[in-house]
DNA sequence: CGTGCATTTGAATGAGTTCAAGAGCAGTGG
DNA sequence: CCACTGCTCTTGAACTCATTCAAATGCACG
């Protein structure tokens, strides 16, 4: 209903400094777990630093934990790294969403976040989010369930690995980003896939090759139309279907 | 070294109403960070219910959520079901461990947690620790601890079961459960496999008959003895290197 | 307007699945 | 005690989907 016209290519958040309460994101991120008089508590610990550009690193696997990372604009792909030196994507964040948990455990990231597309985030030091938690209840209960979220996201993943299709993980990927893109107010149908094929397929656990097979051929099946990293579903439910593993024939015939 | 003999179908724990102080996962469970002179309180607000006989079921998905749970003997496995109806093993959790966050997030649990044997549980109301961890800095800290843990547990069995080989992932498995034995005080090399091939199957990703083809060619190459659900690492090293990718020929050539 | 990547497409290969059948084992009841 | 039943587990053989290898094409950026 409001700024959705990214045509220009003008970074959608208007400026560094933007307060949680005049955030477009307000309602999907942190802010939602916390009325408007301890708002201004949660703005001030928030630290909103100079954008990151395409490629550079938010933090890296080893790093010392101290703070969690709010998406405010662009993507942030997370991954870690085998014993074998081989890298494993390991989930992409969108604006709103909140990264960087995964330090709690150890006081390390076990991961790796880098930016995928000029993205700006903004950093709450961890330390004072507990002291914040631990006064403000629904902040705390908000904590715990943007991590246990975070956790059905890994095991929704889990369980897109270990049972699905090539066919089924895209048609997965593609919904979800469409689903999350929804959540800001954006066109369901028509996005831009922010990270590269290779990124895809190593977050899905495909060969690069085979996404790209799999992309033309939900193209000729009329699914969705793809030009590069723009796609346009064009049967939603036929894409759901096929996420789900339902045969679906009854299409075009 | 102390009472590792369950020669009989004796359930390990004395008694059902051990309180936290006295418990042997003391050390391992939630009470770790809690200092002796709280303890009472997280001890007052613990829940000791009756065993669970095997197959019964802890928690169903879609059940409310209103407690997490601490396994305090026996092995609970944790699954959620497909859209398709298809059933997907997110975990096992041996005594000391803590299941059941995954319904903090929508307050429905989006897995089921069944018994693989006679098993005993401490059930701790949420509502109730979250009011404690406000109140107590460690354990809210604990708590987050162990949910991140969780996190990575889950990224963990993803880059298993995006990279792995067969061999790999049951190499990992079989590393992962003898680990949380030691944990325990318990053998590294020796132990029991509480849960079915097929559960193992459905876990890593897998065909029964491929765990099965696994287990015989690892212990035809000297690497582990098995006899049923009964397991004898005889190469732990030989084992790492299988879990990791290492190439590891050099053996008995 | 090259140069270096990312992406696509094709053909051959292979690891794991599926299908099928037999072996082993626990529980039950005569 | 033994036979019967219903499992789980193992083993073999054929098949399949995705990978790997190889090469062409497209695209972005200096």
């Amino acid at each position: 209903m409001s700024s959705e016209h990214d045509c220009k290519n003008r970074v959608p958040t208007r400026n560094i400094n933007v307060s949680c309460t005049d955030c477009s994101l307000n309602p999907i991120c942190l802010p939602v777990a916390v009325d408007e008089t301890q708002l201004d508590e949660l703005d001030k610990i928030i630290k909103r630093s100079k954008p990151l550009k395409k490629g550079e690193h938010l933090f890296r696997a080893s790093d010392p934990f101290a703070s969690i990372y709010a998406v405010r604009s662009g993507t942030i792909k997370t991954y870690s790294v085998t014993e074998d030196g081989e890298e494993q994507v390991t989930g992409f964040y969108l604006p709103g969403e909140v990264l960087g948990v995964d330090g709690i455990s150890t006081n390390i990231h076990s991961n790796s976040a880098k930016a995928l597309e000029t993205a700006a985030v903004c950093e709450i030091p961890f330390e004072k989010l507990e002291f914040l938690s631990a006064k403000i209840p629904t902040l705390q209960r908000h904590f715990f369930q943007l991590m246990s979220k975070e956790i059905q996201a890994d095991q929704q993943l889990i369980m897109l690995l270990s049972k699905k299709s090539a066919e089924e993980r895209i048609a997965s990927l593609l919904l979800s980003i469409s689903t999350r893109h929804t959540k800001r107010g954006l066109s369901a149908s028509g996005f831009r896939l922010p990270m590269s094929r290779n990124d895809i397929g190593n977050f899905l656990g495909l060969a690069v090759e085979t996404v790209s097979r799999v992309f033309t051929r939900l193209q000729k099946q009329g699914v969705i139309y793809v030009d590069g990293k723009e796609v346009e579903v064009l049967d939603m439910q036929g894409l759901c279907h096929m996420a789900n593993g339902m045969e679906s024939d009854a299409k075009t015939a």
